[in-house]
DNA sequence: GAGCCTAGTTACGTTGCAGTGACTGGGTCC
DNA sequence: GGACCCAGTCACTGCAACGTAACTAGGCTC
């Protein structure tokens, strides 16, 4: 879903942090476990996944449930707020569909120059 | 126009770098001097403008065109590809009239709590 | 009783963004 | 000949984000 290659990494938009965007994109299609987060955004770190969501939970976009079982069972999911951001993601993703490439062209352009000149 | 109150220093998204999104703001009525673009982002360093206007030229979002005058002249203006960023800004400037509120009141009720309990 | 499960925590180190304060350089004005 | 103008640069600092590696807790299975 998102490896090392999604050029999403590249985008200049970046939602609340490096991974708040694909976390919330990854809980558009219901409430996920803190496990099955893990499986798509293959290279976060348990560490990093564990303030991106309490960053996220802070500020309104997601809740924390957690189940009382053996073995432990938390669920993330989107709260009404969280849903509301969807749209804007949205016109950034379109965004990068239509201009990454050319920004990318930009930026080996304008580095080339410059290493050429050095 | 961005003042140190400014809310959008709170928005879950960013473009490019913290002022990147503002000086493509400030540059959508047409080309600005260096210093043009200082009064409205009052609160930014000299440095910081000038790694910013550095970083959107790299990416092929703003042209810098120096004119050989004297005092110095250099003009800043938004290329199509910079243009295209503003309906996706436009976007996420939305979601911020519409929600910043509900995110800060969410913050305010997560430190409340954390507070209250320690 | 060793090891596995989930959902993390802790300690530590690196990198890069952001910011402050002082300074530059050529030309014009007084 | 001193001060001001614009458009920066330079040296330095602070801080948060990001990441790695190792470790934890309680309960279950083998």
């Amino acid at each position: 879903m998102f490896d090392a290659a999604c050029p999403s990494a590249a985008s200049p938009f970046r939602i609340a942090d490096k991974w708040g965007g694909m976390v919330v994109l990854c809980l558009e299609a219901g409430p996920r476990r803190f496990t099955e987060l893990r499986v798509p955004l293959q290279r976060i770190a348990p560490k990093v996944l564990t303030e991106t969501l309490r960053s996220l939970e802070r500020d309104g976009f997601i809740t924390r449930t957690v189940f009382d079982e053996n073995p432990p069972h938390v669920e993330y999911e989107l709260t009404p707020l969280g849903r509301s951001l969807l749209p804007a993601i949205a016109a950034c993703r379109e965004w990068g569909f239509a201009n990454l490439d050319k920004m990318r062209e930009a930026r080996e352009r304008y580095d080339g120059d410059g290493a050429e000149a050095a």
